[in-house]
DNA sequence: ATTGGTGCAAAGGATTTGCAGTCTA
DNA sequence: TAGACTGCAAATCCTTTGCACCAAT
């Protein structure tokens, strides 16, 4: 678990003002790298006491994920995951669990860009691996 | 405008029973490869009269989808997109504006890949190059 | 006839919002 | 103290569901 100093330097290297409800987010999120979706922080935060507001906890990782502090992942249509490792990789999800997990970087290239769309800068590039469970027969609907 | 004979042609060989209202929907998103947020099918069916319902929508569009008639694009945290262009090729989202394009395939690269998670198979890449817009000075929070 | 499809409205779940109270700088 | 942040509950938005009616084979 990263201690509460560490927390508090990164949050103002990201210009974000550090109040007791971030630093323990922030605690839970970089305590490793994983994926969380909100409910899971919110979860995880209030575990021992309610500390943090559900509505805290939206605004918190949404104003990270702005500030560049952790990554938004977009792979399953019924929530956002939120990543505290914002080194260039991507990922495998699993759409039968739901299931994040990391894809190293170095199998996945993106050439020359020939042309972005008209009046556009790149911002960044998310590849989301899908795999389904071995086992599980596909279903014939 | 795809013809109706060639809907009905379409739906029969994805093993999907046709009838007026998937008739309906297939032609607008086979008009032309474009991207479609299930209330954009939803507000072009019904554009003359209204013809098919919200569920029916909802309902065909996943349908669809399982069968592989069209690709789900999930890229923006608020709505599901379908692709009715399921040949292989990836996607620009403009996070400013919420708009989808397509990337040549050509320029994105997936490596042989390592190791799956495991019990796991391969079931497809998606690739989303996030831009933003140029004009547009970054909004500092 | 049977089975599957549709429509409606209500339910559901994730996320946001409004506003009063509280904390940080 | 002023401005920013938080908490709570209500509000929103997209999507799914339950169930009665209708259509396709």
């Amino acid at each position: 678990m990263m201690n509460k100093q560490s927390v508090i330097d990164l949050l103002q290297e990201h210009g974000v003002q550090s109040t007791q409800q971030r630093i323990e987010i922030a605690q839970i999120l970089f305590a490793k790298p994983q994926h969380l979706s909100a409910d899971q922080v919110l979860a995880k935060v209030n575990h021992k006491r309610n500390i943090v507001s559900k509505a805290t906890v939206y605004n918190s990782l949404g104003l990270f994920a702005r500030k560049g502090m952790i990554r938004e992942i977009i792979a399953d249509p019924n929530r956002v995951f939120y990543d505290s490792n914002t080194s260039e990789h991507h990922h495998f999800f699993n759409v039968d669990t739901g299931e994040l997990s990391d894809l190293p970087n170095e199998n996945i290239t993106v050439n020359e860009l020939p042309g972005l769309p008209e009046g556009t800068v790149a911002d960044s590039i998310d590849v989301i691996f899908k795999v389904r469970n071995k086992a599980e027969k596909p279903s014939v609907f």
